[in-house]
DNA sequence: GATAATCTTGACTAATTTGCTTGGGAATGT
DNA sequence: ACATTCCCAAGCAAATTAGTCAAGATTATC
């Protein structure tokens, strides 16, 4: 599991696609433009998504590309690991051919820890992270009715996530 | 929020600190050997996550590092944010200078995404971590009485989090 | 006090990854 | 035919990672 800004311009851009979901094909150019990412980064990061189904593409004039799957149906793990070619050996290289038995240890405790991000981010899907923003989007609008952009940037992080049962 | 293999050093750092708690300071050279990392490398984790008091210093001979918190008192999120350096302005650098409506719209589930995430890791401590590990291992000799390494890299994420009322 | 163990700091470097450019293709609607 | 789009691969500058090296500062022990 890893988590860089490669991750965040793909979330990003399945986020823009799913907001643009029923105008047919979205073309890279468009993306590229509205969020800012260099139209062949974009087109390196759409060819692993691709791969993956997580998109599916339509060539020639009025092509472009839209969400492969229903956006409650793709997940935000799928989206990260699908850029990262994660082949990340963990040190121990999968097999327990360590130094000793402490440092394996050690290594478990890692590869848990990894586990349990995974398998959150694993539930949390396109559909709902924009179900949240529609949701506060709303609640903003009522309290400040003449701002374009009101604090949106504060911080809500509720973190009502539970600790996966220690 | 990052997460690299730079964040997985220094977790698994602080995890052999817990581990060996109660055994007076801990000496990098005795992490460094048994995790597999340079000792230079640690140094360098490990200044940082004395700037953040996540670790307290003992100098000269029988010297070391210890915790400087309980281990139910140390998030995994602390961690990882105190060798990260963040300044991660985000593209929309906190403010709202976007160009346009729509792309300052994906930015903020992007970030609403983060802060979860980050909310999340700051919910398991390193004892969280460790407590797992002991209940798994019990159980695991229970099962297979003779084996040194039982089946440990078998994935049990049961990813039990809640998706913070999305 | 000398010595050795250990933390502390900073400069430097090789390897890797990121983010991007360039330059070509291949498919397809008009 | 042509313009538009996806597709693909090579290459490259900047940043980051992971590490080395070298010089100190502090302190327990002899």
């Amino acid at each position: 599991m890893k988590l860089t800004t490669k991750g965040r311009y793909a979330v990003t851009a399945m986020l823009d696609l799913s907001l643009h979901y029923g105008e047919g094909p979205i073309t890279l150019a468009d993306i590229a433009q509205r969020q800012g990412i260099s139209l062949s980064y974009l087109e390196q990061l759409f060819s692993r998504l691709r791969k993956k189904s997580l998109v599916a593409s339509v060539r020639g004039p009025g092509g472009g590309y839209s969400l492969g799957r229903a956006a409650d149906e793709i997940f935000v793990g799928e989206v990260i690991s699908a850029v990262d070619e994660n082949i990340d050996t963990t040190r121990c290289s999968g097999a327990h051919n360590c130094q000793n038995n402490e440092r394996c240890l050690t290594h478990d405790l890692w590869s848990d820890l990894s586990n349990q991000i995974y398998g959150y981010l694993n539930k949390i899907s396109l559909q709902d992270l924009m179900d949240r923003q529609a949701v506060r989007e709303v609640a903003d609008r009522q309290d400040h009715p003449n701002q374009e952009h009101p604090g949106l940037d504060v911080s809500l992080a509720d973190g009502s996530g539970d600790m996966a049962g220690a």
